[in-house]
DNA sequence: CGATAATTTGATTTTTCTCAAGACGCGTGG
DNA sequence: CCACGCGTCTTGAGAAAAATCAAATTATCG
């Protein structure tokens, strides 16, 4: 984020609502434990300032103060590491009612950009903070939002270790159709190239992994960044 | 854990602070953002039971109700799934003082065991949602642990993603070099399958690259549980 | 419609896995 | 104290998977 955007931020969070917008939210933070459906996102007394980015826009980079939470709103977001020879590691895709930009201390560890125009809303960290001492939902929700971020870290791990490049990319497709409304029709936000860097693959693998699914039957194709999930059985299968 | 196990724990947490044994402790529960070595543990107002496993003694199920969290007090534990082909894919590692178990839903969503002889602090779940309600210290160290949680996930998955056999085996033990207390001599508590496991590669390719990395000298083995690392900033290079 | 970027496909090389055998370490029992 | 046996670790050779390099095809956007 830019510091002259950073500090707008700042001062629409401390002069306290101007901005509103909270309505359209699709996913609420969660309370304690599993009640992941709970309306509690109305009754956290925070609004978040509305931010837009354009397409590769940076949110936040690896290494600057971690002053903000962000839920994205519309769009979609990934966060990501590079290491030191230019390989990128995707660590997240973030889709409408995510939270991101959570973190343990207070710089951010990861780098967070923008996949397509994304609107998020922003929350100063030290607001919410002070918010769940005094009230439980607000710890609540802050706790959920971050232990379901670890459950996804994990899931992404499971990916990552031991999965051979086509069921990468057949749980990759699951679990995306899984987060999206939509039916069998998946969207793909993000390029061959981000998925390769989040799945620990190369481009041309990736693609490779398409054709064969395709040709196996499993999916198919409506343009590059459509897919049409065919036989589910035969996908959780793959993917377990 | 056996349902013996469980209902023995059930009832010390339930007749209250019954064992005691939380002195030993060497780290604590941490409060909000950063302050990672505050006494917040003695200030939960929550003693958990004691208990003690064997080696390769199971702690808990996948797919098991979460009930506990655990903090492990001596030894070492490792989560893990298996896939349905047999594959392992170990998600953590837990040492002396790391809490283990935070899960956003009701169940377990990985298998908790043992690696050696070692001894946990049992916490009963509802307790401490129940007592972070009404305690902001006990939010905040509940919050404290699943970002650090978080933390070592997405550290695990910069690994896993886009790093070679050496590099990965590499990353891995100057890791737990900074998780130990001692300087530069590091004790594994983990066999090569285990390690194997975790970093996503054969038993042979880590045996492969401990080979390696001792023949351009960077580690030297005194027998197979105990590494030297040599040459620190060669060992950040290849890290990085 | 044309230019440019993204994706797919092909050929080859590199890395890691797999299968196999040998060495080492550790605990047990003589 | 030493020999034995068993499990773990290391090493080797060949096979498989994915990466790399290169080119063709398809999508996208002005």
């Amino acid at each position: 984020m830019s510091q002259a955007a950073a500090h707008a931020v700042v001062y629409n969070l401390n002069t306290a609502r101007a901005l509103g917008g909270d309505r359209a939210l699709a996913y609420p933070l969660n309370a304690w434990g599993a009640g992941l459906d709970e309306e509690a996102g109305d009754s956290l007394g925070l609004m978040g300032a509305r931010m837009s980015f354009g397409r590769d826009a940076e949110i936040f980079g690896e290494g600057e103060a971690a002053e903000f939470l962000y839920r994205v709103v519309s769009g979609a977001v990934r966060t990501y590491r590079i290491l030191s020879d230019g390989r990128r590691q995707i660590g997240e895709f973030h889709l409408p009612g995510d939270i991101f930009g959570l973190e343990a201390g207070s710089e951010h560890l990861m780098s967070a950009e923008a996949l397509t125009r994304t609107e998020v809303l922003v929350y100063r960290r030290t607001a919410v903070f002070a918010l769940a001492v005094r009230r439980p939902a607000v710890a609540q929700a802050l706790w959920g939002a971050t232990a379901r971020d670890l459950e996804r870290a994990q899931a992404h791990l499971m990916l990552l270790g031991r999965k051979s490049a086509c069921e990468r990319v057949a749980s990759f497709l699951l679990a995306l159709a899984e987060r999206q409304v939509s039916g069998s029709e998946v969207n793909l936000p993000m390029s061959r190239q981000d998925m390769a860097d989040y799945l620990g693959l190369t481009i041309e693998t990736v693609s490779r992994a398409f054709t064969q699914l395709q040709a196996d039957g499993l999916i198919a194709l409506k343009g590059c960044r459509c897919v049409t999930l065919r036989n589910r059985a035969a996908f959780q299968a793959l993917v377990e």
